[in-house]
RNA sequence: GGUGGGUUUCCCGAGCGGUCAAAGGGGUCAGACUGUAAAUCUGAUGGCACAGCCUUCGAAGGUUCGAAUCCUUCACCCACCA
């Protein structure tokens, strides 16, 4: 067992805590500590990595993590840092994504090492089974409404006069308060953690806790991780940064973390690595003084990469990079390619236009979607912007040819520096 | 209800009878530099059969050799007065 307070307080992951005395109780003796996630899609994203983290670094040290699957709270929402009431989600939707979200917890915890296996709940489970007349009578009873209305969650949607918030979404935290409860009678579960903005819920628990059953319990939150220019991490102009494979390929995941500003880095791998802190401390002075070697993000890239994706993952990443970001593409073979890249568009155009001598690279441009008219393709050309196999096209008049294929039926097409198509002569 | 002002290309915003596909800025896209970064610099930025042609300036009509620019009607927005 080693100090995990210590540890998150290093890596600066501790925001708040319920109780000055937290780092002595968790050395004391292993403590049961849960997290919970809600169900909203069916695949995590990079926002989750906090949470998932924290509960595998809580094992590492010798605690026991319980991952909370809110299938019954995430149909009602939580109002916690939305400034919109949210859509309810169907119950099959939500069972679809409780399934997929237990299946990719396995990546960070243990399920079964003995005496500090990780659990896996949905508090479904418990939940359904309430009516809402005992739920008003055992747990409503508890919970003053002056004090609900204090906090922060239900006052900045209360202030607002746009969105207001709804009787549902009000009792939501009435739900997480009795999880933590619950979790406390069936396993001990003695702590909760979540991000800055689950303070409200966690400590909602924490009061009913003792009300209900008069045990202390405690509380801990992270800080919530924003980028350096304020926006959130994970998100980028075409979305979130999925942990499924189908949602965000793990070239792409790789890439978002490569592409980390400096600024951003040291918090990144404090956050979601396991390495040491002097590794990290390493890395820092790298930044410093051999910025463009880029340790950092390579280190971080990998690591995350690893823990979501695998080994087998991590190297089609790898060797993805290499292939598009380095020097012209050939000799390759379609399996290799399309394996490659996998999540780039790619187009059908029939084998006879490319013997035929027919097909312009401006016309290329426009078919694969990499340019949205004859004009814009004219213009990418003429300035140096479209390639064929990573090979600038340095002619408005080029055609493409059987001898442009880097592969059996492939052609690899890119403007810019990393915007990519394939197009594929089937024969 | 009355009187003025507005509606411009992705956004903001000039233009006020021909030299207007329409200044300038932002954004975006390419290029250079670089570290697959930031900053910076350069160029581009309606479509096409691209030294030319076609379609755009709230909508529809009209005046004129010619209109984003003038007139009429309609729609929406803003300001001031009731």
């Amino acid at each position: 067992m080693f100090d995990i307070y210590d540890d998150l307080q290093q890596r600066g992951l501790v925001h708040q805590t319920t109780d000055d005395g937290l780092q002595s109780w968790l050395n004391a003796q292993p403590r049961t500590v849960y997290v919970g996630f809600d169900p909203t899609a069916d695949s995590m994203h990079v926002g989750h990595l906090m949470g998932l983290m924290t509960l595998h670094r809580f094992q590492l040290a010798g605690h026991k993590p319980i991952a909370l699957v809110g299938g019954a709270t995430g149909m009602i929402g939580d109002p916690s840092g939305k400034s919109q009431e949210r859509n309810l989600l169907s119950v099959d939707e939500l069972r679809q994504n409780t399934e997929a979200m237990a299946e990719q917890m396995r990546s960070f915890l243990d399920f079964d090492n003995g005496e500090n296996a990780a659990e896996l709940v949905n508090n479904l489970d418990w939940m359904q089974g309430f009516s809402y007349i005992e739920f008003l009578r055992d747990i409503g009873k508890n919970f003053p409404v002056n004090v609900m209305m204090g906090k922060d969650s239900v006052k900045s949607r209360l202030d607002r006069t746009d969105s207001g918030l709804s009787y549902t979404e009000f009792s939501y935290m009435l739900l997480q308060a009795y999880d933590f409860a619950h979790l406390n009678q069936q396993f001990g579960c003695e702590i909760q953690a979540g991000g800055s903005d689950q303070w409200g819920n966690i400590t909602a628990g924490i009061d009913l806790g003792r009300r209900m059953h008069s045990v202390s319990l405690y509380g801990l939150t992270w800080p919530l991780l924003t980028k350096s220019d304020g926006a959130k991490m994970g998100k980028t102009e075409s979305g979130a940064i999925w942990l499924s494979p189908e949602r965000t390929s793990p070239y792409k995941f790789y890439q978002y973390w490569i592409n980390v500003a400096d600024d951003d880095a040291g918090k990144c791998l404090r956050f979601l690595t396991d390495l040491s802190l002097e590794e990290i401390e390493n890395l820092d002075r790298s930044r410093e003084d051999e910025p463009h070697r880029r340790e950092s993000q390579k280190k971080l890239a990998e690591s995350v990469t690893c823990i979501v994706h695998g080994d087998s993952g991590l190297h089609a990443a790898i060797k993805a990079t290499e292939v598009l970001f380095g020097a012209e593409i050939e000799n390759l073979t379609d399996a290799e390619l399309l394996d490659i890249f996998a999540d780039v568009p790619s187009v059908e155009i029939s084998p006879d236009r490319l013997s035929g001598g027919e097909l312009s690279m401006i016309d290329m441009l426009v078919e694969s979607g990499l340019c949205s008219s004859k004009g814009e393709s004219r213009r990418t050309i003429e300035q140096g912007g479209g390639y064929i196999n990573n090979r600038r096209v340095d002619s408005l008049d080029r055609v493409l040819s059987v001898d442009d294929l880097a592969s059996e039926t492939v052609i690899v097409l890119r403007r810019g520096k990393k915007k990519f198509a394939l197009a594929r002569f089937p024969s």
